[in-house]
DNA sequence: CGCTGCGGGTTTT
DNA sequence: AAAACCCGCAGCG
């Protein structure tokens, strides 16, 4: 059933080789490579078939970190940490914001907040939808070996909001209860939204409600028939699995089954994490390799972004975390931090679409 | 309260 | 038999 995916899946492993991964190891060896001489920038949005080492220095991979909501899945092996994706929240009334943008919300791990989280209303105004049904996609496993990663399956859904991002709403959403016990729900709910849309966090509270970049929780409508129509089965070979353009379709080769979702460098949230949870504090390969951004030429398609090779031997950290990207609008955070690194992310067509997306009112 | 890892038990392949 | 799933527990922030 899997096997023309497992086919794509290790064509992608030896593009990863190509890349001078170490593919020789699997994460079910009993001995990994002890002399490790190539160590992966961590990637925040794993997908298809990857195989990465990551540095011991690395906190993100020795905490097993992913933006995905991954929950446990026990393997009966001790020595092997499993974990399967738990897919996108999203609204039950399949509702979109004005410019018809989707939210894709992150499912809460556990499965009581998770069902909790399912009674809750849409966090999009004016959505009187009490459900949010769960859309539980577990193609995509994750199974850590010490600082060793594989990832196998595809994500066939967009990219959820990160950790961060859904605590930062979750506070935001209690602090607004709290403070207003007696505000009307809808009122509530619609600052919620605006609130937890702008990308506002904990830290940042006093900042402005300035947009940002939602753009892991929202695609555009383009994505819309992706879910309303195939919520149950999604249709990976016509829809995802393939470039949604000629121009793509050449590079498509085996990695044509992963996910476009994740591909997207610029449909990352821009988050704290984004700053440096997922960024190495030190990389052996430096910050070159940005290059690998794929020069996204999707205005015109209006897809999020044009498949391109995966991440697999990507140690461009936008490309798996949009960390320094920070919108071209917002003032700096501080007077110093990463700020002298974010005029690198100012490509145009990062520009373009963030603009883009940015500027979209959803209320 | 929710995330994470662990592990026993069960179901599916 | 192996893989995947379900569930509860404990530690932690």
């Amino acid at each position: 059933m899997l096997k023309g995916a497992d086919d794509v899946v290790m064509e992608q492993e030896d593009s990863a080789s190509q890349h001078g991964e170490i593919t020789s190891w699997d994460i079910n060896d009993i001995k990994l490579p002890q002399d490790v001489r190539q160590i992966d920038w961590f990637q925040e949005w794993p997908d298809s078939y990857i195989k990465r080492i990551y540095s011991s220095e690395d906190k993100n991979a020795q905490k097993h970190h992913s933006s995905w909501a991954m929950r446990n899945t026990n393997n009966h092996n001790s020595r092997i940490l499993k974990k399967s994706c738990l897919g996108v929240v999203v609204c039950g009334n399949d509702c979109s914001t004005l410019d018809g943008r989707k939210i894709y919300l992150r499912p809460a791990i556990c499965d009581k907040a998770r069902q909790k989280q399912q009674r809750e209303p849409c966090v999009v105004l004016a959505c009187a939808t009490n459900s949010a049904p769960l859309r539980l996609i577990t193609r995509l496993f994750l199974t850590y070996h010490n600082l060793f990663q594989k990832s196998k399956g595809a994500h066939d859904h967009p990219r959820p909001e990160t950790k961060i991002e859904a605590e930062a709403r979750r506070s935001v959403q209690k602090a607004q209860t709290a403070f207003s016990p007696s505000y009307p729900r809808l009122k509530r709910i619609q600052e919620t939204e605006v609130t937890f849309i702008t990308g506002a966090m904990p830290t940042q509270k006093a900042l402005p409600l300035l947009p940002s970049k939602p753009d892991a929780y929202m695609l555009p409508a383009n994505f819309r028939g992706y879910l309303s129509k195939s919520s149950r089965e999604p249709m990976l070979d016509s829809c995802c699995g393939r470039p949604p353009y000629p121009g793509a379709a050449g590079e498509d080769g085996g990695s044509g089954e992963a996910s476009t979702w994740s591909r997207s460098p610029h449909v990352l949230p821009m988050t704290k994490s984004s700053h440096h949870p997922f960024r190495p504090s030190a990389g052996p390969l430096g910050d070159e390799s940005c290059e690998e951004t794929p020069p996204l030429a999707h205005s015109s398609s209006g897809l999020p972004l044009p498949p391109y090779p995966a991440p697999q031997g990507s140690p461009c950290p936008r490309a798996s975390g949009a960390p320094h990207h920070r919108p071209f609008w917002a003032p700096a955070r501080g007077s110093g931090g990463e700020g002298g690194e974010g005029g690198c992310c100012m490509g145009l067509s990062h520009c373009n679409d963030d603009t883009a997306f940015n500027l979209y009112p959803l209320w």
